[in-house]
DNA sequence: TTTACATATTCCCATATGGGAATATATTTA
DNA sequence: TAAATATATTCCCATATGGGAATATGTAAA
């Protein structure tokens, strides 16, 4: 299998550059029409327009019809899920000593419940 | 200029499914030799380390040689950023009608302040 | 030094990108 | 209906991927 289709996932949506740019925009400026973020990001219309589709896709943007123009806004929960999984490893970057502990109890408490899947590396553990 | 060089940032390095369980594994279970991954990814062994590689490029992921062995262990703190990007928006999907409100207001607020780039839509404001 | 083991690197391929240019598709307005 | 305006879509291209297969490299054991 060549290479999972990007545009199917929250986290390829914002590993774009310009793409967390119109979402750093959004959020600040609230809705935006595409040609206003045209003019603020001073990239051609079409590029633009083509990344508001990727993160439409994915919900992390909606549109709104009004007249000839298509209002963007922010569908901010989507980006909930990345929030979530980068807290996890919030405490490992915390203190040192709570770090550490957390780790033990953690490492502790799995060990218990289920003997790990993995052969632990046979010499020095 | 075609597409940005996804290897340069931690963004796109935790994009990757694949890299973000390696992330996962070395979160909860500590330091990793290559071959731990292998087994438990189940994926073959050069995959593994070619993804490695990236996170390794960004810093995400650092080596230690043992033996024979590379140990593999999580730098977290370089998931900060992310984390710190997402934090940002997390006030959007607190409450609905703080964020209806807040919304508004900054709404107001720039509508006041400059008259939007873009040409307000005429009729339904 | 030869052999075995652990991991990294290289080459190849099908596919997915991002951006540029041109064009299609609304939706108003004249 | 014919402009004009705002956006989306399509086609093209250079490059970047992820994975498979084979191989190189490094390190320990015989």
């Amino acid at each position: 299998m060549p290479r999972a289709p990007t545009t199917t996932d929250v986290f390829n949506a914002i590993a774009e550059p310009r793409r967390r740019q119109i979402v750093e925009l959004l959020a600040r400026q609230g809705a935006l029409a595409v040609g206003a973020l045209v003019i603020t990001m001073g990239l051609p219309q079409p590029v633009v327009s083509k990344h508001l589709g990727v993160l439409r896709k994915v919900g992390v943007v909606a549109v709104l019809k009004q007249g000839k123009q298509r209002v963007y806004n922010l569908e901010a929960e989507k980006l909930k899920i990345v929030h979530d999984w980068v807290k996890a490893f919030e405490e490992l970057w915390g203190h040192q000593l709570d770090r550490i502990k957390e780790r033990a109890e953690r490492r502790a408490r799995e060990q218990a419940e289920s003997p790990t899947p993995v052969k632990p590396p046979k010499g020095q553990a």
